[in-house]
DNA sequence: CTTTTGGTTCGGAAGTAAACGAACTAAATT
DNA sequence: AATTTAGTTCGTTTACTTCCGAACCAAAAG
């Protein structure tokens, strides 16, 4: 049981690194990641977690807000199962294609901006080394996003197949 | 030249986030990749973006520890001209690069402690939805490191091939 | 209709990070 | 030798984030 607490606190700081959440927010989602289907109550996340009623309510809001996770309730009983989203890869990938497309965005920008200024300076020059790279780089991107993008669609097909 | 300025701020929001560094560390940095190869000297950083020199100063250590920047001299000059690093695009590449290993080795983690949990209750099929998951998971890792390695062959190549 | 349960909300405290100012250094200039 | 230039270092201030406690609410139980 304390190896789960001590994988709680070594797998966090990796997601508050990669996902940017906040400390608490993360414990709680690979908390929920190794609990599985079943899921944690409220209660139970304050006293594994030793964490205030008020924190676990706010980050697990936050969570939900971000797609990561849900809740179910089980008939006659008033407590709310926290459970891992069954989408929350999607809103991973959803959030790192964002991030990859503003990157497509903003390399776009800085080549019109110094092709621009190379222009403006008459130096422009089709195999300038800076252009190169801007036309790899371009190329790099398109193919992160479309390996995100088909991670995606297999995922959404494997949860459709199980439903 | 108020352009710049803009471009700086709008792209700056874009590496903190993205890069994870400081406001000014971010400004610093896209205001010297629209700068080019002239690069811009100390003064010139304090004045444009309103910083104080402690702030700069500390922020350039930053970024050249980080091998995003570097700077050169001219004979009879002394001030030092502050420039992005040939290889800043591998610095970038190696964090990401980094980043995704640890996604590989902390999934790789969940996925033993989840299997060991369920062989513990007698429940672990090979066709589980989470192990399928896994899998694709891994997969995918896989070919976003690879992506990354052929990206940093490729720039490589071409910094080698023009020097 | 009072108490308990399962939370939420809000104001503030504690901790952290970013930027600053002032004092400092080392080299170059006068 | 004294001053200016080009930065660095360090202690402090400011701003922001995270978490907490206490008061609160709505539904259920006694």
């Amino acid at each position: 049981m304390n190896e789960k607490l001590a994988l709680v606190e070594e797998l966090g700081v990796h997601f508050e690194d990669a996902d940017n959440l906040t400390p608490l927010a993360s414990r709680i989602f690979v908390y929920l990641i190794l609990n599985g289907a079943e899921g944690a109550t409220f209660e139970e996340l304050t006293e594994e977690l030793k964490a205030s009623k008020s924190s676990i309510s706010t980050n697990l809001q936050l969570l939900q807000s971000n797609k990561r996770i849900t809740y179910y309730t089980k008939c006659g009983d008033r407590k709310r199962y926290f459970k891992i989203s069954p989408s929350h890869f999607i809103s991973r990938l959803d959030e790192k294609i964002e991030l990859w497309t503003k990157e497509l965005v903003n390399n776009q920008k800085i080549y019109d901006y110094k092709k621009k200024m190379l222009e403006h300076n008459n130096n422009y020059d089709e195999n300038n080394l800076n252009i190169q790279f801007n036309k790899q780089y371009k190329e790099f991107i398109d193919k992160m996003i479309n390996n995100l993008t088909e991670l995606k669609q297999n995922i959404l097909t494997i949860i459709n197949q199980k439903q």
